[in-house]
DNA sequence: CACATTTTGTACAGATATGTACAAAACTAG
DNA sequence: CTAGTTTTGTACATATCTGTACAAAATGTG
């Protein structure tokens, strides 16, 4: 029963948004994370799109509707997002290893010290808003989840040990993960944060010889 | 030259206020803990404190201030404030066990999934705010620093291997406990922190007898 | 061209925040 | 009791934010 559903690259009717809506969702993206969901308000994000808030508000509807936009497009491009694409038969350990070297180099490089801006949603609003908090707890899990598979293939694979507690372990790199990303807001020395990586990998039965660098 | 220096128990002049300091910042605390700093305005503590806003001008001077003291405060009383507590001779992994024993017991106990609120407030603070975020900073770092000087003191009492990369397992500690903190919000169960705490004290040199539990 | 549709610019109402001013209240010192 | 000091309650001025209303502008359709 689905009528007029716009064909891929119809023309709208009415009169066309004076903006590119993924350069609008981006500014967003960046002013949430440079100073979090709370300390942005509408009339910030509009000036941050060049755009009038009314225009804000009719063409996103809320704050927490461009968060949600936000993150998603955050979480497209953000230095984990490798994790995902690991293919079966693919070696686990380089991915794992390399992921948490960008993470330290593209932190460290961040002249504002952002951290991530899932973390740092995790710390502001998972509890607190009802609106947000959801969205960020699935996007964690998501990488707790992410991080189980790829362990399991990698015990498969005959990359760590067999004996590992996956889950366990699992958790503890999204846990380090978290801490990393947040810790990387007052720890600047791109060496210093993959020294300790180093020791976490190590720590959970990456063999020294995969910690190339 | 101190003229007028108030003897411990001198009356103070004039009206006396009509509540408890300390109490107020504990009321204070509580809700920076539970919402994040910006989430709290002058008038939701002065409610909280069952105070008028003038009273909590005169008395605090500004939210900063009331924050400055919260986390003074809260510090005291963390879970990972016995790292702060060790001395010479005393052996140290017990209590490094204990500390992030604690911290999955707490966090999994608080109903309301508040988490840490210095980790909360690095992620929402630091390198956003000018007042706070340097506090909070300072606070990061007085972790990492203890962290630091129990490991290099369990490597001289022989508690840990003596090749152990002091600095860097230090760095991976704060890290990991800022991760947990934070994961706890999303995490809720206990046993899983604690798998993870397991995971990672093992990692990083702990031996397996002292994990009791 | 006339009409329907959508975005845009301006304006408004209501809520909430901040910081201060000032008189009344409550206390100490002499 | 009087004078001096500090807190308290109320009020005010100012700013900012939110969400909506509505006419004007810009487009597609018949």
């Amino acid at each position: 029963m689905i009528k007029r559903r716009p064909a891929p690259k119809a023309k709208r009717l009415g009169r066309p948004t004076g903006f590119a809506r993924d350069d609008a969702i981006g500014a967003a993206m960046t002013l949430f994370w440079q100073k979090g969901y709370r300390a942005v308000s509408a009339s910030d994000l509009a000036d941050a799109m060049s755009i009038r808030r009314s225009s804000f508000y009719n063409s996103f509807g809320s704050r927490e509707a461009v968060y949600r936009e936000a993150l998603s497009q955050y979480t497209a491009q953000s230095p984990d997002a490798p994790l995902d694409r690991v293919v079966r038969g693919q070696p686990v350990v380089p991915v794992l290893v390399s992921v948490f070297r960008e993470i330290c180099r593209v932190r460290a490089a961040d002249k504002e010290a952002r951290g991530c801006l899932v973390c740092n949603g995790a710390a502001e609003l998972v509890g607190v808003d009802e609106e947000t908090g959801p969205l960020v707890e699935r996007a964690i899990s998501n990488r707790a989840a992410a991080f189980a598979k790829l362990l399991r293939q990698a015990v498969d694979q005959r990359e760590i040990a067999a004996e590992t507690d996956v889950p366990a372990t699992a958790q503890a790199c999204v846990t380090f993960l978290v801490g990393l990303n947040t810790i990387s807001k007052v720890v600047r020395s791109e060496k210093q944060l993959w020294a300790s990586c180093r020791q976490f990998l190590t720590g959970i039965g990456v063999p020294k010889r995969a910690l190339i660098d």
